[in-house]
DNA sequence: ATTTCTGCAAATGCTTTGCATTGCA
DNA sequence: TGCAATGCAAAGCATTTGCAGAAAT
């Protein structure tokens, strides 16, 4: 098991308090933060981290393929730190975004439907994103 | 066949030139714009059209259901006047939306695995979106 | 020693808002 | 006529940029 150091080392970046940080925050939060929430995770322990900061190191974080990014709705692009091709659920209500580990990510991320995409449209896939829209459990309970 | 003026006065709003401009170009392009290339495709026959107008409308159409809105990646929110679910593709390069007429929406878009995504997360799912990205044909043909 | 990153502040750019005017019903 | 939509300008936010100082290799 390699340590958050040793894991921005090998990926070529210089390794900074702040870089580890948000990968931290990243590796271990499940709720898929956007950079304002990122932002306040850290102020208690680095308050002098910028807003800007946060911004350049997520970028950076993508660049190098160590978190991914997701385009849900509201509340700008969110992060996550589980980079293994998996499922996303939204909330409407709440704006929530959670993992979904072991339903459908193998039905749209496998070759097979890529080259079928590729040949109704041109597109050479090189990934697949699916998200479920609706309400969450907790949002529903607090509507009656 | 319902006209335009016809399919705005089911939905019981005001029926006004900027909002058939504005869906009828929805309903005739593929290319699935955003608000700035909506008007700029509108100014040639409206110039006096406000950009706020046509953020306004949009967001009239989708709330009354006429228009889905696409949460693709770079260059702000996407529309479609294309409302039946289908998949969508997404050019990292050019940026070029694109639909999938006939693949894959039948596999994530039904109740079974609805049930399933309840079942697992607790979300009530209500629609579900799947985007492949990847290099489109004419992206790769100028790599050349 | 060199290169890169950080933090700040300013700048940018997209989207929304308020309000007087116009237009639909 | 009454209410809602438009157009304009200003305001609001999220994100990016430039740069001097700080930190990592």
């Amino acid at each position: 098991m390699q340590t958050i150091e040793e894991i921005l080392r090998t990926k070529k970046i210089k390794v900074t308090p702040q870089r580890m940080a948000v990968y931290t925050i990243l590796k271990e939060s499940k709720e898929h933060p956007n950079v304002e929430m990122i932002y306040q995770k850290l102020k208690p322990n680095y308050p002098a981290m910028s807003l800007a900061t946060v911004y350049k190191t997520v970028d950076v974080l993508k660049t190098v393929g160590l978190v991914q990014e997701l385009n849900v709705g509201e509340g700008g692009l969110r992060y996550d730190g589980w980079t293994d091709p998996h499922s996303h659920t939204y909330c409407e209500k709440c704006n929530k975004v959670g993992d979904i580990e072991n339903i459908p990510q193998d039905f749209v991320q496998n070759e097979k439907l890529f080259q079928k995409v590729k040949a109704e449209t041109g597109l050479e896939v090189s990934t697949a994103q699916l998200y479920f829209y609706g309400i969450c459990a907790d949002c529903r309970a607090q509507m009656n």
